[in-house]
DNA sequence: TCGATAATTCCATAGTTATGGAACTATCGA
DNA sequence: TCGATAGTTCCATAACTATGGAATTATCGA
């Protein structure tokens, strides 16, 4: 991954809002959930969960499929873990770190 | 880690400059950078520099140490990889993503 | 075809964050 | 006690980001 795409994917993370309908779109699995969903579980209002929902599917975090009057998005597993493997990567250190020795395998 | 901790590492590190000072300290290991290095290295004036590593250090990214009239910063891998781990469990799912899969030792 | 529902876009406003020259503080060696 | 060097803070300005009510678009069931 490059930095300039690692920036972007922090920076729409780095927001209470947009963390939160991530998580909630990662618990809802592969039902995924519905802006209306999101709306009441979040307790939001609906033009700034949009605009919110916008900034994680312009940067590559969720996907979305339309059904009929209503739309499911879901979290973008691949893309949240290419941001993490950027960041043990890049940000952290093999031989300092206990998770990084985990993923490098020397434990 | 508490979601309001994780949302002010993400945002601390969701900033070009930032995440290029926070890479340059990672490279520099044990003997770390002063400002000076990093200025140089990384192309900056000091007063932009200085905003920004304070940024790191208030976030808990960086830890420091004074030398004569000169600074040490160093990166600091216990804040970044509890970041890590925040991300995999939270915003992850060990069933969809290789990299869960691993750091849950599924693999 | 209509009214209701789901979702998005518009847009003015408010709030936050970044920039970097100049001034300041601290510490060195001579 | 200087002058030089390292680093930070000050602060005005510029740039960006978020908010949410109102208007708009699309799709449903009756």
């Amino acid at each position: 991954m490059e930095l300039s795409k690692s920036i972007i994917l922090l920076s729409c993370l780095a927001h209470e809002s947009r963390l939160l309908i991530f998580k909630q779109l990662v618990q809802a699995g592969s039902s995924g959930s519905t802006p209306k969903q999101l709306v009441e579980k979040l307790n939001m209002p609906a033009a700034t969960l949009s605009f919110h929902l916008k900034e994680l599917y312009q940067a590559g975090l969720t996907h979305k499929e339309k059904r009929g009057r209503s739309i499911n998005y879901y979290a973008d597993y691949n893309c949240m873990s290419s941001l993490i493997h950027y960041l043990q990567e890049n940000c952290c250190a093999a031989d300092h770190c206990d998770s990084c020795q985990e993923s490098v395998g020397l434990r």
